[in-house]
DNA sequence: CTTAGGG
DNA sequence: CCCTAAG
């Protein structure tokens, strides 16, 4: 039974200057009531509630009747994206308690769209903060607003006012595994899918099977949801590890050997999300991009046609985590009705197979080798995953249809990537995977994947560090200048080799992702010391000085890594030796830390002080 | 691009 | 380690 309720929405900060004025507070905010019909409104319904009650409030608005209609609402959209400040909406009621639980206590980021939520899924509070930032500005020229989760649309508002908000509740998880995206097209204005002028935007719960799906009326149609598509992704499900928490997944027993300290609690999230990343921070992101384009075309045919129809055999290139495929097809005649989508995938090409093996080695171990290798990445547990238009369909419960992979839609596309199985034990690799080349395994059970002949004792037999030297051609170059002529580093090169396994381990439980975040690398204590050394000479504001006086040659250290090193290392040497993890750093270096922190610092201030004076 | 600072 | 505002 629908529970009609009022909410109030209250806008934080001044962040609507699409707003017309006169419908604006003096202080910049403003409020915009609405009544809903929902006892478990959640976050996209109330984001669509308050973006249709947003356009509705700015087409009726009498300022904004010089401006067309179009220009009124594309604006909202465009402001809405381009603010700086997040646009807050304080979602309060007396009676939502502990009905949001799935906005709660989650946040999401992706590069595109922010959303952040506060609350108290437990019915302490009645009130939950739902924090939107930086909406795309996605234009599509569609004359629709949609709202999506994961690819799946949300709702859609229709040229004839049509608006869906399927199943939102359950995918409402947002801070999961959400991709939310708003996109809203210029033409929509004329045909508004969000109501206007109208008091009330009722959303309704329709609850047969727990599935919420709100339905603004008029000629409100329904879109077909997949049915299980729901039921399946229980927020439960979502809530596992899927992402997995990277470096605080792991018990500190499982990587007390990586050499982290412990971490400040800014560091210790609860979460981690993986977001498109700029390249410079990603070293094998582009090895992997190209690694793996692969070329595609695609055959359809009707439900009774067989492949009768003439080849067209359009390429083009994508690009998938994994190993990706060769499809090649024939594209037919179509129907509207009951059209079959065919492929035939003639081949997965494997990306890259690094092989080191020794020149006296023979033909049958290279054969061998290569077989090893190829097993390794094969005998995983793979799965395979679609690619549309170089994005990964993440929504198994999607009909073609839906997902755009029909006869109406471009196939170009398409794509298929063999992916790690993250249920899987031994995690097949990415090909960018710097443990795909370790032909080691350390003392951490890294599971081998390159083709070493074991028979070899020259090469079975090396040191993480000669391993690891080897292997400088395909891993980022260990060059680091502290490592010359430093007695310490062996040990430094070595705890590189780990660094890798811990990496291969923070892999695996990440393997999910997609996106790359980059490795981590814990600090060496000779880094650490050429770091302290630095920064005794250079003080702590000049950190591209740092890294080019200590670390100019180790390129994944940038100065702002070096700038965080620091800062942790602050952080450690105030706290007790008891509390500290990892590679534990001399106390000497730390009282240098402390002592040069405290220099700085004192520095800095009189600096500031002369400036100060000056003025 | 760098720095600074929150997460 | 990530992100980003601000300079």
């Amino acid at each position: 039974m629908a529970l009609e309720k009022r909410l109030e929405c209250r806008f934080i900060g001044n962040s609507l200057p699409t707003v017309p004025r006169a419908s604006r507070s003096p202080r910049g905010k403003r409020s915009l009531k609405m009544k809903v019909m929902n006892n478990q409104m959640c976050a996209f319904e109330l984001l669509a509630t308050v973006a249709g009650n947003l356009l509705q409030e700015s087409e009726c608005s009498p300022s904004s009747s010089n401006a067309s209609a179009r220009k009124v609402q594309s604006t909202i959209i465009r402001d809405v994206q381009v603010k700086k400040k997040p646009l807050k909406l304080e979602y309060c009621d007396q009676r939502c308690r502990g009905e949001i639980p799935y906005v709660s206590g989650h946040s999401s980021r992706r590069s595109n769209y922010n959303y952040t939520s506060k609350g108290f899924p437990h019915g302490q509070t009645n009130k939950t903060t739902i924090k939107f930032e930086k909406l795309p500005m996605k234009t599509e020229e569609r004359g629709e607003i949609d709202f999506r989760l994961n690819g799946i649309m949300l709702n859609k508002c229709s040229k004839e006012d049509q608006i869906e908000l399927l199943d939102v509740k359950n995918h409402a998880l947002v801070g999961i595994d959400s991709c939310m995206k708003a996109s809203l097209s210029r033409d929509s204005v004329h045909n508004c899918s969000f109501p206007r002028c109208r008091d009330d935007v009722k959303i309704v719960c329709r609850d047969a099977d727990e599935r919420c799906s709100g339905v603004i009326p008029q000629k409100s149609k329904t879109f077909k949801a997949a049915p299980q598509c729901i039921r399946d992704q229980r927020i439960r499900k979502f809530m596992g590890p899927r992402y997995v928490k990277v470096d605080t997944s792991m018990k500190d027993g499982e990587r007390s050997h990586t050499g982290g300290h412990m971490k400040p609690a800014f560091w210790r999230r609860k979460t981690r999300y993986t977001r498109q990343r700029s390249p410079r921070y990603s070293p094998f992101k582009r090895s992997l991009f190209k690694q793996n384009s692969f070329l595609i075309s695609e055959q359809k045919v009707t439900s009774e046609g067989n492949s009768s129809s003439k080849s067209t055999n359009r390429n083009s290139v994508g690009s998938a985590s994994g190993i990706s495929s060769s499809v090649v097809g024939q594209e037919s005649s179509f129907q509207s009705g009951d059209s079959h989508v065919k492929l035939s995938i003639k081949s997965f090409r494997v990306p890259e197979l690094f092989i080191d093996i020794p020149e006296t080695a023979t033909v049958a171990s290279l054969k061998r080798s290569v077989m090893e290798a190829m097993t390794a990445i094969l005998g995983g547990g793979l799965r395979i995953g679609v690619l549309l238009q170089g994005k990964m369909v993440r929504d198994d419960n999607r009909t073609l249809l839906q997902t755009g992979i029909c006869h109406d839609h471009k196939l170009d596309g398409l794509g298929f990537a063999l992916e790690p199985n993250p249920t899987s034990a031994p995690p097949p690799l990415c090909p960018d995977d710097p443990l795909f080349l370790l032909p080691c395994s350390t003392s951490h059970s890294v599971t081998r994947y390159s083709a070493l002949p074991s028979a070899n004792p020259a090469i079975s037999d090396t040191s993480p560090t000669l391993q690891v030297n080897k292997l400088s051609n395909f891993i980022e170059k260990i060059n680091d200048p502290i490592s010359r002529n430093n007695p310490d580093s062996t040990a430094m090169v070595t705890m590189s080799a780990e660094a890798l396994a811990v990496d291969h381990v923070d892999r695996k439980c990440r393997q999910s992702e997609l996106v790359h975040r980059r490795i981590r690398r814990p600090f060496t204590v000779s880094e650490v010391e050429a770091l302290v050394q630095a920064v005794e000479k250079l003080g702590t504001g000049r950190w591209r000085d740092v890294k080019l006086r200590a670390f100019d040659n180790a390129r994944h250290r940038t100065y702002v890594d070096l700038k965080d090193k620091w800062k942790t290392l602050v952080h450690t040497a105030r706290i007790s030796p008891q509390q500290r993890r990892g590679l534990p750093v001399p106390q000497e270096l730390l009282d240098r830390v402390l002592s040069a922190h405290a220099y700085w610092s004192q520095q800095q201030e009189k600096h500031q002080r002369e400036t100060c004076l000056l003025l």
